[in-house]
DNA sequence: GCACTTGCCTAATAGCTTTAGGCAAGTGGG
DNA sequence: CCCACTTGCCTAAAGCTATTAGGCAAGTGC
């Protein structure tokens, strides 16, 4: 009959606006496939599988995550580009949920080092220049901040912080300045007390 | 035929371990019925379906984590204690990976206002009291910790950390560090610039 | 030892996943 | 133009999970 005209981008698109809708979780083959109206078996031959399809959102999420990183960090330094860096996530999160949800989800070695996931990393690092910080400490605050902001952003979204005053931006700028000081005044490692 | 003497309590307790072996996200009402030898609907005499397994055993994780930390705490203050509440996070995460997983869960707000979710909440606290922070400081800083442990454990065992040296115990130590020396050196507020 | 409760069972419905095989809608060469 | 070919969506079917309703037998209390 009528050919809508699937591709793996289209599925992989509109999965992520499902995601968004009712949840990553609820992205289904066959939630999909209504949305499309077409049936269940006809996707299989756009993905592999479901776990294919939820990968590919994955990707895209990444993907889109990174390309927002790197418009944020242009032209900033510094403090600038540390909150520029931070709110990329947190508004990313906050406007699409089920792709932040795909974002975290584990993907094999292989599949991570060829994903955007990289990009990420070489950006933080890119931002750490406009701090004092040499190997291995470099690395440290690398994953600190990876730390940090995953850690923020889940735990806001999954209400964690809703229950108590004062309210989560406030508590977000703090900890943006809170990190900017902790990168100025990076602490060397303490000396073997035996020693 | 002969009962095996299926509770809540068991079935929680089997599930965690189920979760522990094979992932929260399998742990499923039919696998935990096989691993009881029973029938799969017999298990819904016990508990009420799915979603209500997984809060079950969503809860007696964060009731276990809870009891860990207030073990650790114990006797500590400063660094010590701050050091040992970490550590209790990321060790139990290691040791039981699909209880980690299952503490992650959403939990509606009724629910986790009567979890064990709160007494972290207060130990978290309770350990800043041996850093000079005053409202509403502390509570941006209890939002800071929580962010960290949450993120850099999760992110360790999603396997984010491991592709690059140096190794993820010594970034763990140097976290450690940099937390205490922050919340030490806790910053102000910066002043408006405008003002 | 009998009535009663309780626990696990059978049976049935419904949804999601995945594979195999079919037919018709597009596509390219003669 | 049309015929062969490819490709896209479909039907059919099997397997697994979730959940509910109703039954029978194993334990419990008098």
């Amino acid at each position: 009959m009528a050919r809508v005209g699937l591709t793996p981008e289209r599925l992989t698109e509109a999965g992520a606006e499902l995601a968004d809708e009712v949840g990553f979780d609820e992205v289904t083959v066959s939630a999909l496939a209504r949305r499309f109206d077409v049936k269940v078996a006809s996707l299989y031959s756009h993905v592999k599988n479901s776990q294919d399809l939820r990968t590919r959102i994955a990707l895209l999420a990444l993907a889109e995550l990174a390309d927002r990183a790197a418009d944020a960090l242009a032209g900033r330094a510094g403090k600038d580009a540390l909150a520029a860096l931070a709110n990329v996530y947190r508004d990313y999160a906050r406007e699409h949920p089920g792709r932040w949800a795909a974002a975290q989800l584990r993907l094999d070695p292989q599949t991570a080092a060829a994903s955007a996931g990289v990009r990420h990393a070489q950006m933080t690092r890119a931002l750490l220049r406009g701090y004092d910080l040499t190997e291995p400490d470099q690395t440290h605050a690398v994953r600190l901040l990876g730390s940090v902001f995953h850690g923020y952003v889940s735990l806001e979204l999954g209400g964690g912080f809703s229950h108590s005053a004062p309210g989560t931006d406030v508590t977000w700028a703090r900890i943006i300045d809170a990190l900017d000081t902790l990168l100025r005044n990076w602490p060397s490692p303490p000396t073997d007390p035996r020693g």
